[in-house]
DNA sequence: TAGATTGTTAATCGATTAACAATC
DNA sequence: TAGATTGTTAATCGATTAACAATC
Protein backbone atom coordinates (compact mmCIF):
# COMPACT_ATOMS: atom_id res chain seq x y z
CA UNK A 1 0.00 0.00 0.00
CA UNK A 2 1.60 3.32 -1.25
CA UNK A 3 1.48 6.26 0.84
CA UNK A 4 -1.05 7.90 -1.20
CA UNK A 5 -3.26 5.23 -0.87
CA UNK A 6 -2.96 5.32 2.56
CA UNK A 7 -3.64 9.01 2.57
CA UNK A 8 -7.00 8.98 0.33
CA UNK A 9 -8.55 6.14 2.71
CA UNK A 10 -8.72 8.62 5.34
CA UNK A 11 -9.92 10.84 2.73
CA UNK A 12 -9.14 14.11 1.38
CA UNK A 13 -8.26 17.03 4.51
CA UNK A 14 -10.44 19.72 3.98
CA UNK A 15 -7.56 22.14 3.80
CA UNK A 16 -6.77 20.51 0.45
CA UNK A 17 -10.31 20.31 -1.15
CA UNK A 18 -10.60 24.02 -0.26
CA UNK A 19 -6.96 24.92 -2.29
CA UNK A 20 -7.75 22.61 -5.51
CA UNK A 21 -10.26 25.12 -7.19
CA UNK A 22 -7.36 27.93 -6.36
CA UNK A 23 -5.00 26.13 -8.01
CA UNK A 24 -7.39 25.91 -11.06
CA UNK A 25 -8.39 29.19 -11.47
CA UNK A 26 -4.43 30.01 -11.09
CA UNK A 27 -3.60 26.84 -13.62
CA UNK A 28 -6.42 28.41 -16.08
CA UNK A 29 -4.68 32.12 -16.11
CA UNK A 30 -1.59 30.18 -16.40
CA UNK A 31 -2.75 28.49 -19.27
CA UNK A 32 -4.51 31.91 -21.03
CA UNK A 33 -1.73 33.45 -21.11
CA UNK A 34 0.51 30.77 -22.51
CA UNK A 35 2.59 30.14 -20.13
CA UNK A 36 3.17 26.46 -20.46
CA UNK A 37 5.54 25.34 -17.64
CA UNK A 38 5.26 26.00 -13.50
CA UNK A 39 7.26 24.70 -10.27
CA UNK A 40 5.74 24.59 -7.12
CA UNK A 41 7.88 27.61 -5.92
CA UNK A 42 5.90 29.40 -8.73
CA UNK A 43 2.50 28.59 -7.74
CA UNK A 44 3.34 28.85 -4.10
CA UNK A 45 4.57 32.37 -4.93
CA UNK A 46 1.89 32.98 -6.62
CA UNK A 47 -1.08 32.13 -4.44
CA UNK A 48 0.85 32.73 -1.08
CA UNK A 49 1.30 28.86 -0.07
CA UNK A 50 4.64 27.22 0.88
CA UNK A 51 5.66 25.00 -2.06
CA UNK A 52 6.10 22.06 -0.15
CA UNK A 53 2.45 22.47 0.63
CA UNK A 54 1.19 22.56 -3.12
CA UNK A 55 3.25 19.88 -3.70
CA UNK A 56 1.92 17.86 -0.56
CA UNK A 57 -1.79 19.25 -1.79
CA UNK A 58 -0.93 17.13 -5.47
CA UNK A 59 0.96 14.12 -4.30
CA UNK A 60 -2.60 12.96 -2.77
CA UNK A 61 -4.21 11.95 -6.12
CA UNK A 62 -0.64 11.23 -7.90
CA UNK A 63 2.32 12.02 -9.46
CA UNK A 64 1.95 15.19 -11.90
CA UNK A 65 5.39 16.66 -12.03
CA UNK A 66 8.79 15.66 -12.94
CA UNK A 67 12.30 16.62 -11.15
CA UNK A 68 14.22 19.20 -12.42
CA UNK A 69 11.30 20.57 -14.70
CA UNK A 70 8.09 21.41 -12.23
CA UNK A 71 5.14 20.67 -13.82
CA UNK A 72 3.13 20.96 -17.16
CA UNK A 73 0.70 23.76 -17.52
CA UNK A 74 -2.00 21.90 -19.58
CA UNK A 75 -1.14 18.56 -18.09
CA UNK A 76 -1.38 19.55 -14.83
CA UNK A 77 -4.83 21.98 -15.08
CA UNK A 78 -6.22 19.06 -16.91
CA UNK A 79 -5.26 16.58 -14.00
CA UNK A 80 -6.72 19.17 -11.35
CA UNK A 81 -9.96 19.06 -13.56
CA UNK A 82 -10.94 15.84 -13.10
CA UNK A 83 -9.94 15.19 -9.71
CA UNK A 84 -12.33 18.44 -9.19
CA UNK A 85 -15.22 16.25 -11.16
CA UNK A 86 -15.16 18.59 -14.21
CA UNK A 87 -14.69 15.80 -16.80
CA UNK A 88 -18.92 15.06 -16.76
CA UNK A 89 -21.74 16.83 -16.58
CA UNK A 90 -23.60 17.62 -13.42
CA UNK A 91 -27.73 18.06 -13.47
CA UNK A 92 -29.44 20.47 -11.32
CA UNK A 93 -32.21 22.37 -9.78
CA UNK A 94 -32.80 25.57 -8.63
CA UNK A 95 -35.42 26.26 -6.03
CA UNK A 96 -36.42 29.97 -5.04
CA UNK A 97 -36.28 32.45 -8.34
CA UNK A 98 -35.57 35.79 -6.43
CA UNK A 99 -32.95 38.33 -7.11
CA UNK A 100 -29.97 35.35 -5.82
CA UNK A 101 -31.66 32.55 -7.52
CA UNK A 102 -32.21 34.44 -11.12
CA UNK A 103 -28.64 35.62 -10.88
CA UNK A 104 -27.39 32.09 -10.14
CA UNK A 105 -29.69 30.72 -12.57
CA UNK A 106 -28.22 33.28 -15.52
CA UNK A 107 -24.27 32.60 -14.38
CA UNK A 108 -23.23 31.23 -17.63
CA UNK A 109 -20.08 30.31 -16.25
CA UNK A 110 -21.50 26.71 -14.14
CA UNK A 111 -22.79 25.66 -17.34
CA UNK A 112 -19.81 25.82 -19.49
CA UNK A 113 -18.48 24.07 -16.52
CA UNK A 114 -20.78 21.19 -17.51
CA UNK A 115 -22.78 22.37 -13.93
CA UNK A 116 -26.89 22.84 -16.17
CA UNK A 117 -29.47 24.05 -14.31
CA UNK A 118 -32.85 21.75 -15.43
CA UNK A 119 -34.96 23.38 -13.85
CA UNK A 120 -36.27 26.36 -11.32
CA UNK A 121 -39.33 26.35 -9.04
CA UNK A 122 -40.80 29.06 -6.75
CA UNK A 123 -43.55 29.18 -5.08
CA UNK A 124 -45.00 32.63 -6.02
CA UNK A 125 -47.29 32.75 -8.68
CA UNK A 126 -46.40 36.03 -10.00
CA UNK A 127 -42.97 34.04 -10.81
CA UNK A 128 -44.54 30.34 -12.50
CA UNK A 129 -44.70 30.45 -15.81
CA UNK A 130 -42.46 33.25 -16.76
CA UNK A 131 -39.42 32.24 -18.42
CA UNK A 132 -35.67 32.62 -16.90
CA UNK A 133 -32.28 32.14 -18.45
CA UNK A 134 -32.83 28.13 -19.65
CA UNK A 135 -36.37 27.63 -18.51
CA UNK A 136 -39.91 27.99 -17.45
CA UNK A 137 -40.13 28.35 -13.76
CA UNK A 138 -42.80 26.19 -12.05
CA UNK A 139 -44.70 25.69 -8.76
CA UNK A 140 -43.13 24.28 -6.25
CA UNK A 141 -45.45 22.15 -5.73
CA UNK A 142 -44.29 20.32 -8.75
CA UNK A 143 -40.88 19.66 -7.37
CA UNK A 144 -41.34 16.21 -6.11
CA UNK A 145 -43.23 14.90 -8.93
CA UNK A 146 -39.62 16.71 -11.91
CA UNK A 147 -37.84 14.98 -9.28
CA UNK A 148 -39.02 11.58 -9.75
CA UNK A 149 -38.67 12.04 -13.43
CA UNK A 150 -35.70 13.66 -13.32
CA UNK A 151 -32.66 12.62 -11.72
CA UNK A 152 -31.15 15.26 -9.77
CA UNK A 153 -27.28 15.44 -9.33
CA UNK A 154 -27.37 18.59 -7.07
CA UNK A 155 -30.02 21.07 -5.85
CA UNK A 156 -30.03 24.19 -5.21
CA UNK A 157 -31.49 26.46 -2.10
CA UNK A 158 -32.13 29.91 -2.89
CA UNK A 159 -35.24 30.68 -1.25
CA UNK A 160 -35.79 32.55 2.28
CA UNK A 161 -34.96 30.63 5.27
CA UNK A 162 -37.96 29.67 6.99
CA UNK A 163 -38.78 26.99 3.90
CA UNK A 164 -35.03 25.79 3.15
CA UNK A 165 -35.38 22.76 5.12
CA UNK A 166 -38.43 21.66 4.17
CA UNK A 167 -37.37 21.87 0.42
CA UNK A 168 -33.75 20.41 1.97
CA UNK A 169 -36.03 17.47 3.08
CA UNK A 170 -37.89 16.81 -0.28
CA UNK A 171 -34.35 16.91 -2.45
CA UNK A 172 -33.32 14.72 -0.11
CA UNK A 173 -36.15 12.44 -0.02
CA UNK A 174 -36.07 12.41 -3.74
CA UNK A 175 -32.46 10.68 -3.92
CA UNK A 176 -30.86 14.25 -4.45
CA UNK A 177 -27.17 13.71 -3.35
CA UNK A 178 -25.83 16.72 -2.92
CA UNK A 179 -27.13 20.17 -2.32
CA UNK A 180 -26.30 23.86 -2.53
CA UNK A 181 -27.27 25.91 -0.04
CA UNK A 182 -27.71 29.54 -0.13
CA UNK A 183 -30.36 30.17 2.54
CA UNK A 184 -29.11 31.58 5.68
CA UNK A 185 -29.73 28.71 7.95
CA UNK A 186 -27.87 25.56 8.87
CA UNK A 187 -29.52 22.62 7.21
CA UNK A 188 -29.66 19.03 8.60
CA UNK A 189 -28.79 16.45 5.71
CA UNK A 190 -28.11 12.85 6.21
CA UNK A 191 -24.60 11.75 6.42
CA UNK A 192 -24.40 10.08 2.82
CA UNK A 193 -25.51 13.49 1.49
CA UNK A 194 -23.10 16.36 0.68
CA UNK A 195 -23.88 19.56 1.60
CA UNK A 196 -22.33 23.27 0.44
CA UNK A 197 -23.08 26.49 2.38
CA UNK A 198 -22.90 30.12 0.97
CA UNK A 199 -23.99 31.41 4.04
CA UNK A 200 -23.44 35.22 2.74
CA UNK A 201 -23.91 36.56 5.80
CA UNK A 202 -21.63 34.66 7.48
CA UNK A 203 -18.57 36.11 5.22
CA UNK A 204 -19.74 39.54 5.73
CA UNK A 205 -19.39 38.99 9.41
CA UNK A 206 -16.01 37.37 9.18
CA UNK A 207 -15.35 40.56 7.59
CA UNK A 208 -16.75 42.68 10.22
CA UNK A 209 -14.76 40.58 12.57
CA UNK A 210 -11.13 41.61 11.14
CA UNK A 211 -12.25 44.97 10.55
CA UNK A 212 -12.96 45.13 13.99
CA UNK A 213 -9.93 43.32 15.68
CA UNK A 214 -7.84 45.03 13.74
CA UNK A 215 -9.00 48.34 14.81
CA UNK A 216 -8.76 47.56 18.06
CA UNK A 217 -5.31 47.40 17.75
CA UNK A 218 -4.41 50.01 15.85
CA UNK B 1 -0.58 38.18 30.83
CA UNK B 2 -3.93 35.86 30.84
CA UNK B 3 -3.63 33.13 29.22
CA UNK B 4 -6.19 34.74 26.90
CA UNK B 5 -4.36 37.91 26.11
CA UNK B 6 -1.16 35.72 25.41
CA UNK B 7 -3.86 33.79 22.78
CA UNK B 8 -5.36 36.76 21.46
CA UNK B 9 -1.46 38.34 20.88
CA UNK B 10 -1.24 36.04 18.11
CA UNK B 11 -4.37 37.05 16.34
CA UNK B 12 -7.25 34.59 16.47
CA UNK B 13 -7.30 31.85 14.28
CA UNK B 14 -9.34 31.44 11.06
CA UNK B 15 -11.31 28.28 13.01
CA UNK B 16 -12.55 30.25 15.55
CA UNK B 17 -13.78 33.56 13.13
CA UNK B 18 -15.21 30.37 10.93
CA UNK B 19 -17.56 29.21 13.72
CA UNK B 20 -18.55 32.71 15.36
CA UNK B 21 -21.35 33.41 13.00
CA UNK B 22 -22.54 29.94 13.10
CA UNK B 23 -22.80 30.46 17.24
CA UNK B 24 -24.43 34.16 16.39
CA UNK B 25 -26.91 31.87 13.92
CA UNK B 26 -27.82 29.19 16.16
CA UNK B 27 -27.91 31.75 19.33
CA UNK B 28 -30.31 33.68 17.52
CA UNK B 29 -32.59 30.85 16.79
CA UNK B 30 -32.61 29.65 20.08
CA UNK B 31 -33.46 33.29 21.35
CA UNK B 32 -36.45 33.23 18.82
CA UNK B 33 -37.35 30.05 20.53
CA UNK B 34 -37.48 31.58 23.76
CA UNK B 35 -34.83 29.35 25.32
CA UNK B 36 -32.78 31.26 27.80
CA UNK B 37 -30.50 28.91 28.60
CA UNK B 38 -27.77 26.32 26.79
CA UNK B 39 -24.85 24.84 27.99
CA UNK B 40 -21.45 24.23 25.87
CA UNK B 41 -22.88 20.16 25.61
CA UNK B 42 -26.09 21.76 23.79
CA UNK B 43 -24.75 23.78 21.52
CA UNK B 44 -22.00 21.13 20.41
CA UNK B 45 -24.79 18.60 20.61
CA UNK B 46 -26.81 21.05 17.88
CA UNK B 47 -23.80 22.20 16.12
CA UNK B 48 -21.67 19.29 15.43
CA UNK B 49 -18.95 20.81 17.43
CA UNK B 50 -17.36 19.09 20.93
CA UNK B 51 -18.49 20.65 24.00
CA UNK B 52 -14.52 21.83 24.54
CA UNK B 53 -14.12 23.76 21.21
CA UNK B 54 -17.21 25.78 22.09
CA UNK B 55 -15.97 26.35 25.69
CA UNK B 56 -12.09 26.98 23.76
CA UNK B 57 -13.44 29.24 21.22
CA UNK B 58 -15.11 31.62 23.43
CA UNK B 59 -12.39 31.60 25.98
CA UNK B 60 -10.58 33.73 23.33
CA UNK B 61 -12.48 36.68 24.36
CA UNK B 62 -13.88 36.47 28.05
CA UNK B 63 -15.62 34.67 30.41
CA UNK B 64 -19.33 34.08 29.27
CA UNK B 65 -20.51 31.39 31.22
CA UNK B 66 -20.96 30.30 34.54
CA UNK B 67 -20.25 26.63 36.08
CA UNK B 68 -23.20 23.99 37.33
CA UNK B 69 -25.58 26.35 34.70
CA UNK B 70 -23.79 27.19 31.30
CA UNK B 71 -24.56 30.37 29.43
CA UNK B 72 -27.71 33.15 29.25
CA UNK B 73 -28.41 32.90 25.79
CA UNK B 74 -29.49 36.31 25.53
CA UNK B 75 -26.33 37.24 27.03
CA UNK B 76 -24.04 35.10 25.33
CA UNK B 77 -25.48 36.60 21.67
CA UNK B 78 -25.02 40.10 22.89
CA UNK B 79 -21.33 39.27 23.32
CA UNK B 80 -21.25 36.90 20.34
CA UNK B 81 -22.49 40.21 18.71
CA UNK B 82 -20.58 42.65 19.85
CA UNK B 83 -17.20 40.65 19.11
CA UNK B 84 -18.60 40.25 15.73
CA UNK B 85 -18.72 43.99 15.07
CA UNK B 86 -22.73 44.29 14.74
CA UNK B 87 -22.73 47.42 17.57
CA UNK B 88 -22.04 49.63 15.06
CA UNK B 89 -23.13 50.78 11.49
CA UNK B 90 -20.70 50.07 8.07
CA UNK B 91 -21.13 52.14 4.64
CA UNK B 92 -20.86 49.64 1.98
CA UNK B 93 -20.16 50.38 -1.65
CA UNK B 94 -21.04 47.92 -4.59
CA UNK B 95 -20.37 48.03 -7.98
CA UNK B 96 -21.69 45.83 -10.36
CA UNK B 97 -25.27 46.12 -11.23
CA UNK B 98 -25.72 42.84 -12.65
CA UNK B 99 -28.29 39.87 -11.05
CA UNK B 100 -25.94 39.49 -8.14
CA UNK B 101 -25.18 43.04 -7.56
CA UNK B 102 -28.76 43.62 -7.65
CA UNK B 103 -29.45 40.62 -5.30
CA UNK B 104 -27.03 41.77 -2.70
CA UNK B 105 -28.65 45.05 -3.01
CA UNK B 106 -31.92 43.76 -2.29
CA UNK B 107 -31.28 41.57 0.59
CA UNK B 108 -32.99 43.47 3.60
CA UNK B 109 -31.37 41.36 5.98
CA UNK B 110 -27.53 43.18 5.64
CA UNK B 111 -29.15 46.34 6.24
CA UNK B 112 -30.61 44.91 9.43
CA UNK B 113 -28.20 44.42 10.73
CA UNK B 114 -26.29 47.96 9.89
CA UNK B 115 -24.16 46.87 6.69
CA UNK B 116 -25.92 49.62 4.88
CA UNK B 117 -25.37 50.31 1.08
CA UNK B 118 -25.06 53.97 0.46
CA UNK B 119 -24.19 53.77 -3.30
CA UNK B 120 -24.40 51.58 -6.48
CA UNK B 121 -22.28 51.45 -9.61
CA UNK B 122 -22.16 50.27 -12.59
CA UNK B 123 -20.57 50.80 -16.16
CA UNK B 124 -23.79 49.68 -18.09
CA UNK B 125 -25.42 52.81 -19.36
CA UNK B 126 -28.72 51.29 -19.60
CA UNK B 127 -28.48 50.85 -16.00
CA UNK B 128 -26.66 54.11 -15.00
CA UNK B 129 -29.90 56.21 -13.30
CA UNK B 130 -32.45 53.22 -12.48
CA UNK B 131 -33.43 53.26 -8.77
CA UNK B 132 -32.17 50.12 -7.03
CA UNK B 133 -32.82 49.34 -3.97
CA UNK B 134 -31.51 51.77 -1.74
CA UNK B 135 -30.45 53.99 -4.56
CA UNK B 136 -29.34 55.70 -8.06
CA UNK B 137 -26.77 53.41 -10.18
CA UNK B 138 -24.22 55.65 -10.95
CA UNK B 139 -21.46 55.50 -13.32
CA UNK B 140 -18.56 53.74 -12.22
CA UNK B 141 -16.50 56.53 -13.79
CA UNK B 142 -17.55 58.51 -10.81
CA UNK B 143 -16.47 56.05 -8.23
CA UNK B 144 -13.35 57.76 -6.97
CA UNK B 145 -14.81 61.04 -6.57
CA UNK B 146 -17.58 59.59 -4.57
CA UNK B 147 -15.40 57.61 -2.31
CA UNK B 148 -13.31 61.16 -1.44
CA UNK B 149 -16.47 62.49 -0.36
CA UNK B 150 -17.99 59.29 1.59
CA UNK B 151 -15.88 57.34 3.46
CA UNK B 152 -16.66 53.68 3.14
CA UNK B 153 -16.12 50.91 5.11
CA UNK B 154 -16.55 47.88 2.87
CA UNK B 155 -16.44 47.63 -0.84
CA UNK B 156 -18.12 45.33 -2.19
CA UNK B 157 -17.33 43.92 -6.24
CA UNK B 158 -19.87 41.74 -8.00
CA UNK B 159 -18.28 43.11 -11.73
CA UNK B 160 -17.02 40.12 -14.29
CA UNK B 161 -13.76 39.14 -13.10
CA UNK B 162 -11.93 41.01 -16.17
CA UNK B 163 -12.21 44.51 -14.08
CA UNK B 164 -12.67 43.38 -10.52
CA UNK B 165 -8.92 44.25 -9.85
CA UNK B 166 -9.12 47.55 -11.20
CA UNK B 167 -12.27 48.14 -9.30
CA UNK B 168 -10.47 46.71 -6.04
CA UNK B 169 -7.18 49.08 -7.02
CA UNK B 170 -9.86 51.78 -7.02
CA UNK B 171 -10.98 51.11 -3.70
CA UNK B 172 -7.94 50.61 -1.85
CA UNK B 173 -6.50 53.66 -2.74
CA UNK B 174 -9.58 55.69 -2.28
CA UNK B 175 -9.10 54.41 1.67
CA UNK B 176 -11.60 51.58 1.67
CA UNK B 177 -9.94 49.05 4.18
CA UNK B 178 -11.64 45.93 3.41
CA UNK B 179 -12.75 44.42 0.25
CA UNK B 180 -15.98 41.81 -0.24
CA UNK B 181 -15.21 39.99 -3.50
CA UNK B 182 -17.95 38.15 -5.68
CA UNK B 183 -15.97 38.61 -9.03
CA UNK B 184 -14.32 35.33 -9.39
CA UNK B 185 -10.31 36.56 -9.46
CA UNK B 186 -8.09 36.39 -7.18
CA UNK B 187 -7.71 40.10 -5.85
CA UNK B 188 -4.27 41.38 -4.66
CA UNK B 189 -4.82 44.05 -2.05
CA UNK B 190 -2.36 44.94 0.30
CA UNK B 191 -1.53 43.57 3.46
CA UNK B 192 -3.63 45.52 5.87
CA UNK B 193 -6.34 45.53 3.66
CA UNK B 194 -9.05 42.73 4.63
CA UNK B 195 -10.79 40.94 1.97
CA UNK B 196 -13.21 38.18 1.58
CA UNK B 197 -13.75 36.24 -1.21
CA UNK B 198 -17.17 34.65 -2.11
CA UNK B 199 -16.24 32.11 -4.65
CA UNK B 200 -19.41 30.64 -6.02
CA UNK B 201 -17.37 28.62 -8.83
CA UNK B 202 -14.82 27.17 -5.96
CA UNK B 203 -17.72 26.52 -3.35
CA UNK B 204 -19.50 24.61 -6.40
CA UNK B 205 -16.01 22.53 -7.02
CA UNK B 206 -15.76 21.73 -3.96
CA UNK B 207 -19.18 19.60 -3.88
CA UNK B 208 -18.49 18.21 -7.02
CA UNK B 209 -15.36 17.07 -5.76
CA UNK B 210 -16.87 15.30 -2.86
CA UNK B 211 -20.08 14.20 -5.17
CA UNK B 212 -17.05 12.46 -7.13
CA UNK B 213 -15.13 11.41 -4.26
CA UNK B 214 -17.86 9.00 -2.94
CA UNK B 215 -18.82 7.88 -6.06
CA UNK B 216 -15.89 6.18 -6.45
CA UNK B 217 -15.69 4.65 -3.22
CA UNK B 218 -19.10 3.00 -3.68
C1' DT C 1 27.30 16.48 -16.56
C1' DA C 2 25.52 20.27 -13.35
C1' DG C 3 21.45 22.50 -11.91
C1' DA C 4 16.82 22.28 -10.81
C1' DT C 5 12.89 20.56 -8.80
C1' DT C 6 10.09 16.77 -7.67
C1' DG C 7 7.69 13.49 -4.17
C1' DT C 8 8.17 12.04 0.40
C1' DT C 9 9.91 11.60 5.08
C1' DA C 10 10.78 13.59 9.47
C1' DA C 11 10.34 17.68 12.32
C1' DT C 12 7.53 21.34 13.65
C1' DC C 13 3.74 23.79 14.49
C1' DG C 14 -0.96 24.68 15.69
C1' DA C 15 -5.61 23.25 16.56
C1' DT C 16 -8.69 20.07 18.85
C1' DT C 17 -10.00 17.30 22.60
C1' DA C 18 -10.00 15.10 27.12
C1' DA C 19 -9.63 15.78 31.74
C1' DC C 20 -10.28 18.22 35.93
C1' DA C 21 -9.94 21.69 39.58
C1' DA C 22 -12.79 25.56 40.52
C1' DT C 23 -17.17 26.97 41.71
C1' DC C 24 -21.98 28.24 40.83
C1' DT D 1 -24.95 20.22 50.12
C1' DA D 2 -24.78 17.46 45.64
C1' DG D 3 -24.87 17.95 40.81
C1' DA D 4 -23.64 20.39 36.91
C1' DT D 5 -20.81 22.83 34.00
C1' DT D 6 -17.44 26.23 33.32
C1' DG D 7 -12.54 27.87 31.86
C1' DT D 8 -8.09 26.11 31.35
C1' DT D 9 -4.25 22.91 31.25
C1' DA D 10 -2.08 18.93 29.35
C1' DA D 11 -2.36 15.31 25.89
C1' DT D 12 -3.48 14.18 21.35
C1' DC D 13 -4.15 14.66 16.85
C1' DG D 14 -3.53 16.44 12.30
C1' DA D 15 -1.75 19.73 9.10
C1' DT D 16 2.15 22.39 7.49
C1' DT D 17 6.86 22.93 6.53
C1' DA D 18 11.80 21.94 6.06
C1' DA D 19 14.96 18.93 4.35
C1' DC D 20 16.76 15.74 1.08
C1' DA D 21 17.44 11.62 -1.73
C1' DA D 22 15.92 10.62 -6.28
C1' DT D 23 16.21 11.90 -10.85
C1' DC D 24 14.96 14.60 -14.97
Amino acid sequence: MSSRERKKDKGIPTGVVTRLPIYLRYLTTLRNKGVSRVSSAQLGEALNFTAAQIRSDLSYFGSFGQQGYGYDVNELLHHVSRILGLDRTYAMVLVGAGNLGKALASYENFRKRGFEIRAIFDIDEHLVGNYHACCIIQHVDNLENYLKEHPTDIGIIATPGDVSQSICDIFVRCGVRSIWNFSPVHLHVPEDVIIEHMHLTDSLLRLSFRLNEREQRD
